[in-house]
DNA sequence: TTTTAAAGATGATTAATATCATTTTTTAAA
DNA sequence: TTTAAAAAATGATATTAATCATCTTTAAAA
């Protein structure tokens, strides 16, 4: 087996096994952890379906640093912005797992959007969907303070990573945070110390999701 | 007459006298000063076209502090990114000073999309393009200093005000950047000092562009 | 299993920026 | 034109978070 990742959303049933027409398109393969998919300034070939694992998608700033915009899980597709964009990627993509995905010519993908409306239209309110999520992490970043970014990033990543303990190296998570590993460190402690969390290890688990809630600011 | 902007781009020509189809389907009116178009939260009846002035998008923090994601210019239409999403607005928009602006029903512009792939497109790109242009405000945000920030911004400033001087109150102008008013209002000063601009009350002219582009770091 | 490298942790210090209080200037309204 | 209100500016102080140096632990490789 290769392609069993399910999801809910429009989008994500484009890479359904039920999806005839795709299937025949698409070529699957094995990333092994740490593996970029694609890298900033380079031209789209075309896209990628992650069926199982973890990706990271960031940019870097002037001094090399990452800043992840964003995890990706099972079911989503990555790199589908650039496509209509007529731009080199803005941003990067590397495995943080072992992970299996399927890749999808430009062409091809092109040729599917316009021949299906339903297809379509997902891919537009997907756009329109992060376009607005990403206004609020704008916000959070200039107004929140460290401590409050790392309560709402470790509810993002609770999410993302369900019933899994979250686990990113310390330093991917202060470049999602967006602060220095150091710091994120102390605070990772701070939170053990006030029960919200559960440090094993390099594994985070949630334990006062309540109180991260209210510290987030929702 | 009252419909006289143009733009290079696929999407300003929508807003362009040619298209007969959209001048019969818009409402053209006069907005003042400081006046919404829409709020965050609400929910979209439908797009807006800027044939003159200038325009505020913003989000709130939970203190309700305002950050401007974008301001707007001639030629641009504002509010169509909701469209696609289903949900309510996650910004508001307010006019920065007075200007006239065409609203589109959701229903008209829908339709057209539908039977327009040229316009289609046009919005997919420019849906894409910001996302792209998000990521890297998202990195500018987390990873430069405000000095930086303010710099790059007031480029960004520049490119929107054109041969006009930049025209925006100090608290606007401190949402724009990221930072509190007091601490925008002191690096004014620093940046008048390194003769980077000049100040004409609360008009700013850029004077050192090449300095400005060093300091934000390109 | 031992060795090495990478990741994680801690302490001390500095620098940047927010906050609060107050004053001055500008703009708009009476 | 005077008055009131809003915006801009300045000073003092507190706080947050970055930086640099060092040490410990964990994971991976020989």
């Amino acid at each position: 087996m290769n392609c069993g990742a399910r999801s809910s959303s429009l989008l994500g049933s484009f890479c359904d096994h039920s999806l005839e027409e795709v299937n025949s398109m698409k070529t699957c393969a094995y990333y092994k952890k740490n593996q970029p998919l694609f890298v900033e300034g380079s031209l789209q070939r075309g896209v990628y379906c992650l069926n199982q694992g973890k990706v990271k998608v960031f940019t870097r700033g002037d001094e090399g640093k990452e800043q992840i915009i964003h995890i990706a899980k099972e079911g989503e597709i990555i790199g589908f912005r650039a496509m209509f964009s007529g731009e080199p990627y803005k941003v990067s993509a590397t495995t943080l797992e072992e992970s299996n995905i399927c890749f999808i010519a430009k062409e091809d993908f092109l040729n599917m959007i316009d021949t299906n409306p339903a297809l379509r239209n997902g891919i537009m309110q997907e756009l329109s969907k992060e376009l607005g999520d990403r206004a609020v992490f704008i916000t959070n970043m200039a107004q929140k303070s460290v401590r409050e970014r790392l309560a709402f990033s470790l509810l993002i990543l609770g999410d993302i990573y369900g019933a899994e303990e979250i686990n990113l190296t310390r330093e991917d998570l202060a470049n999602f945070v967006g602060t220095a590993t150091e710091t994120l460190i102390r605070l990772l402690k701070d939170f053990k110390d006030e029960e919200m969390i559960e440090i094993h290890t390099r594994k985070i688990e949630i334990i006062n999701k309540q109180k991260l809630l209210h510290l987030a600011g929702k």
